[in-house]
DNA sequence: CGCCGTCTTGAGTGCTGTCAATAGTTGTGG
DNA sequence: CCACAACTATTGACAGCACTCAAGACGGCG
């Protein structure tokens, strides 16, 4: 799995570049005709914070929210208590992916973030990108189009379906996060790693972990799947690639 | 339950105050220091649109996207094709309420958009929109606390929640729409108003017609609520509303 | 090599989906 | 105002699936 080493330490814009290279926070960037001048401004406040360790949290849900974050290397999952007082997960994130932007319009975070690997991350105090955007109109269009993309990609629609059983919510799971993780990391043998663990997912679409472990092993039996400790792997319908018994992970 | 009669004619400044006197746009409007000047400007690309009869389509999915919208009068839902083709609800909207804001960051709406009764929507126009925001900040903050406030009422973690029966799940909705419904409509009987079907409600839970009729039964035989056709009622825990039985509806 | 947490597997109960039939409601026309 | 038709909501029977509780297998880490 692609993972970043970098310093500790920020020293302008060489350290953005580094960090953010496929980064929802760079592509707005990118998009400013103004290009470096907006980007050394925006420098000056952003900062890259780590590395957080598995299971360490990034911020606590209702504590004061000045900042919106992206992921620079690594992975996130945020995660808030239901009615029952159990922390329920409600989204996963990779490098690049945007996280905490639910904060922009409240002075408080919704969710707990929490690291899942070591983790780096790139802040942007909110003050900042509203004053870029007063400048900049193609860079509230582009914010738009962000905040939009993961409503499209992660919303309600995409886990709450009618009609479906849990195997196919499962499986619709599998589908969107092999695709979102294929836009980011190479995978030369056709597994899919997993940051998160089963746990993680059974909260996520609220099932419990005995049910989704059930559920991956009758798509695996039904030769759509394999599924390991931390990956799995897409068999297409002609099970052509099931063939590749590849058991690591 | 409170309707409002009004001419079809948009006639500037009056017809949005008469429309939008709890509405979303206009409490963007409201924060806006120089409030009159821009008003007027907007009312300019504003309009009213209406009336929609009951089961009318405002918009179509993938159809291009000029405009957000905001509920007049009346109530909307919004539905959109999943996997297996048939139509599922993905949202309800209020007197006031926002809708067809994902399409800000894109070309084209996600959802199709229906009038639930006969109901006006006020029209706001991206383009002058985004005009506003450029020349205004707070414009742009309270457009995010719009934007993040459905979010946090009415995002996954309110629908799909871990540990929670289909029973618990229909209660948490029927307390967040009377919630939502009593910020918006005098309700003195203690009812509130369902504008939508039992078969909107199942398919917006994800679960069948069916078994919503089951778990309202179940729910009323445990004095928790009252089940009506087209409304319900909230039952305190210490049953002292209860006693009052009023079947209409 | 052994501990501990994660994941998997097993048995039994309850709930939900499916299919079907009945009851209730709304709107229309005579 | 009544009768009919079309739609919506409820109820019933049955099979399949998910949850609970419990135990066993696997894997990582010291």
């Amino acid at each position: 799995m692609p993972k970043k080493t970098a310093s500790q330490v920020c020293s302008g814009r060489s350290r953005v570049q580094h960090f953010c290279h496929a980064c929802d926070i760079k592509r707005l960037l990118e998009t400013n005709t103004d290009y470096d001048r907006v980007l050394s401004e925006l420098a000056s406040g952003l900062c890259n914070r780590g590395p957080f360790q598995p299971g360490e949290r990034i911020y606590y849900a209702n504590t004061s929210a000045s900042s919106i974050y992206a992921v620079s290397s690594g992975a996130v999952k945020t995660e808030m208590p239901n009615d029952g007082g159990h922390l329920q997960v409600t989204g996963f994130y990779l490098r690049g992916d945007l996280f905490g932007e639910e904060a922009l319009g409240e002075s408080r975070y919704l969710h707990d973030a929490i690291a899942l690997e070591k983790t780096w991350i790139c802040e942007i105090p909110k003050a900042t990108l509203i004053e870029q955007i007063q400048e900049n109109q193609s860079m509230l269009l582009d914010l738009f189009q962000l905040l939009g993309r993961r409503t499209r990609t992660t919303g309600l629609h995409r886990i709450n379906r009618q009609g479906q059983s849990n195997a196919e919510r499962v499986m619709g799971f599998l589908k969107d996060f092999a695709e979102q993780s294929s836009q980011r990391f190479k995978q030369d043998n056709g597994q899919t790693q997993l940051p998160m663990n089963k746990e993680d997912i059974a909260s996520y679409l609220a099932i419990t972990p005995e049910s989704l472990s059930r559920i991956l092993k009758r798509l695996e039996n039904a030769g759509a799947i394999r599924n390991y400790t931390h990956a799995f792997a897409l068999i297409d319908d002609n099970g052509a690639s099931e063939t590749q018994c590849c058991c690591n992970g």
